[in-house]
DNA sequence: GTTGACTATAACTGATATGTTATATAACAA
DNA sequence: TTGTTATATAACATATCAGTTATAGTCAAC
């Protein structure tokens, strides 16, 4: 696992991704950001709509906290919840990464055909 | 499990984001995904620079793969992959979503800033 | 201060993920 | 044919995840 953190850009940035991608591999944890994409919820609101107990719906809270997907603050008993920026950022700072790879790819294969029909080449 | 089908926008499409954001949740994958930004890379060429079996490699590329996020072709006894943007495009249909509502969330607070200094309220 | 509502945590269970080794398959090379 | 290279798959071990129930802590309301 030593020569694992050198390939991959350093264990740190990559925990972050890491958590954040895994917060938003589960339905759950995504219908719950939708939820929270109209605004501030608390736990038990964010648990009514589920078929599943509140303590299950803390613990994805948590994840998403963990993730930087999502804030909460204290307001008397209740924790409400709304969105955050942090988790979103790194998923599309690395994203950015991959997007461009693939422009790029497409125009290259692009460039490529034009270069085939100017040849007149056989293009199937 | 029913009631939770109807919450999160059909099982189908949260299965392809599931595969995705899962695939992209393990470093050595994204690891792998970002060697192959730069071009096409067979299995072995892949496998090369991590402390990690070939088989491990072989499975890590199924599940890219099964994701939409990369493609293989065949050439001889070898599998030459690269991006493939199917699964990309899955997860940032899912992100637009979120980046939207907290741009919306951004500016709902930038109004609530803007008129306490309208009437003179204390920030702090 | 007692009660009830809101939330978090611990302990446990079953499912799934990630790695291993051993082996199979297929193409190439001699 | 025989050996070698490239890849996939099976069988297994271990770790982690996602849910459960039971319980504890905190605040509000009476």
């Amino acid at each position: 696992m030593l020569y694992n953190n050198i390939v991959m850009n350093s264990s740190i940035e990559a925990t972050r991704l890491d958590a954040a991608f895994l917060a938003l591999a589960d339905p759950t944890r995504r219908a719950i950001l939708a939820r929270l994409a109209h605004g501030e919820e608390t736990v038990m609101q964010l648990a009514e709509p589920f078929a599943m107990t509140q303590p299950a719906i803390s613990r994805h809270l948590k994840v998403l906290e963990n993730a930087g997907l999502i804030v909460r603050r204290i307001e008397g008993t209740k924790r409400p919840c709304r969105l955050s920026n942090a988790g979103i950022e790194a998923v599309d700072r690395w994203l950015a990464m991959l997007r461009e790879a693939l422009v790029q790819n497409y125009d290259r294969l692009d460039s490529v055909l034009a270069d085939m029909v100017e040849n007149g080449e056989d293009l199937k």
